[in-house]
DNA sequence: CTAAAATGTCACGCTAACCTTACAATGCAA
DNA sequence: TTGCATTGTAAGGTTAGCGTGACATTTTAG
């Protein structure tokens, strides 16, 4: 998914390495979320949030195309009770 | 993770079996995260957040001592560069 | 140009989120 | 109490996030 990782981890003068040991993960883990490769867990994403001092929308973009996909809820509603 | 889940849920008078459709999951997976089992994806909690408008801060509580427990990043700092 | 730092990727392994199916327990209304 | 809706759970399977180790490519400093 789209965010604004680079960005602000740029305007803060870090590298990935050091973004990645501040929220207790991986170089790795960072540069696949920053790239968007991975989408990050929700504490991930929470941490990642607060060293930026955002809230996870502020850094994260959720946009319904970025989604990998799922059965398309906007049809969905809450009429039906069949069983499991 | 704790959660106004149920609450905010609640009061708009839906089953967990709505909420799910809602937001295309399954309402066992709403019952998960609702009774604090499983942590949502980021996709989840953005939808679950969405529902109840709120952002995902306000339906979602990050608190530290409802961390899974991971390597104590408070003493962390970024000073080194050991390989790997 | 050259060395070091930073970033990009890959493979392998593990774990947790989520799905489906199924059944038990609880809540509530008739 | 009986019947139905809602919720709680468990088991088995799939998938994706993330760790570690390793190596290639790109960027930056001298």
């Amino acid at each position: 998914m789209k965010n604004k990782i680079r960005q602000l981890r740029e305007a803060l003068g870090m590298t990935q390495e050091q973004l990645g040991k501040m929220v207790g993960t991986s170089r790795q883990a960072i540069n696949a979320i920053e790239t968007e490769k991975n989408e990050p867990s929700i504490w991930l994403a929470y941490d990642i949030a607060q060293v930026f001092n955002e809230p996870i929308e502020g850094v994260f973009l959720f946009e319904e195309s970025e989604r990998k996909s799922r059965a398309d809820i906007s049809r969905r509603h809450a009429y039906g009770s069949q069983r499991d």
